[in-house]
DNA sequence: ACGAAAATGATAATCATTCTCAAAGATAAT
DNA sequence: ATTATCTTTGAGAATGATTATCATTTTCGT
């Protein structure tokens, strides 16, 4: 459950780089996050961290998603229906199909869409900042 | 400020086509809706509701609402920071850009875009059912 | 180890949205 | 038009997610 010796390094540091201090709670919520194979809310993400971490409180998990957010070391999401949705930021950036009969999220990316975002944007005279492409669907079976 | 006669008798026949009850509160919301050129929350829209009919409440407009979205009258949107914002369906679909300065909401459509899309979620083995498309950006002055 | 600054838990507060229920209104059949 | 049925309404309570408050604890540069 707890991350081994290698991790909390890279999580440590992870959080150094962020700009803010290093706390246990912070390194407990940081680690479930990176852990999540899927899109959990904060509840979820409560729940996790206090198995690494007791002492972590729902405000604390709240406080420091916000943090992480504003470090661009997570991203938020708000799917239809129901809360936010949270995940550790990757490398390269993707969008989600959600799938409406078991509310599963997975991932794929798209450079076409993405260049097409790009120029449809200074056509309008904007600049992409960042974006969010949603594709609601049901399994063919 | 109210519908004239034309206005009133599209509205009250969308309301019947949609399968609910005329009331006048769902005839001066819908109103409201049709004349808006934003993309207003629930609160701006019971504002505005209640010059037309007094006698709605912000309970009947979100309760309409969803009565609404629910016989695909009316779109939902939940941008980043804060509450949901409506809007009555339109013919053609369209995606939108956010200012991010502004807050202001700006509609845009790619053919191209939306093709992509049902060719992405076919190769994942899904079928598009909907999808959400948001750019977010700052203006090139 | 010391002290300033930041983070924490517990809980209260807030905000958007939904629910409850008695009263009022809409519709269909007469 | 009148009635009977079923739906919608307003007012306010309830909910659920998220944020703010504040006294206490922890972090971290010195």
């Amino acid at each position: 459950m707890k991350p081994n010796q290698k991790d909390e390094l890279l999580i440590v540091s992870s959080l150094r780089n962020a700009g803010v201090r290093v706390t246990k709670q912070r390194v407990a919520l940081l680690y479930v996050l990176d852990d999540a194979k899927d899109h959990p809310d904060a509840i979820e993400l409560h729940k996790r961290a206090s198995e690494v971490e007791p002492t972590i409180s729902l405000a604390t998990v709240y406080r420091t998603l916000s943090v992480l957010i504003a470090a661009k070391v997570v991203h938020r999401h708000s799917f239809e229906g129901g809360g936010a949705r949270f995940e550790k930021a990757k490398r390269l950036h993707h969008d989600h199909i959600v799938d409406l009969s078991t509310g599963e999220v997975i991932e794929f990316n798209s450079e076409v869409i993405e260049k097409l975002q790009f120029e449809i944007a200074a056509e309008m005279g904007y600049e992409l900042i960042h974006h969010k492409l949603e594709l609601y669907c049901r399994k063919i079976n």
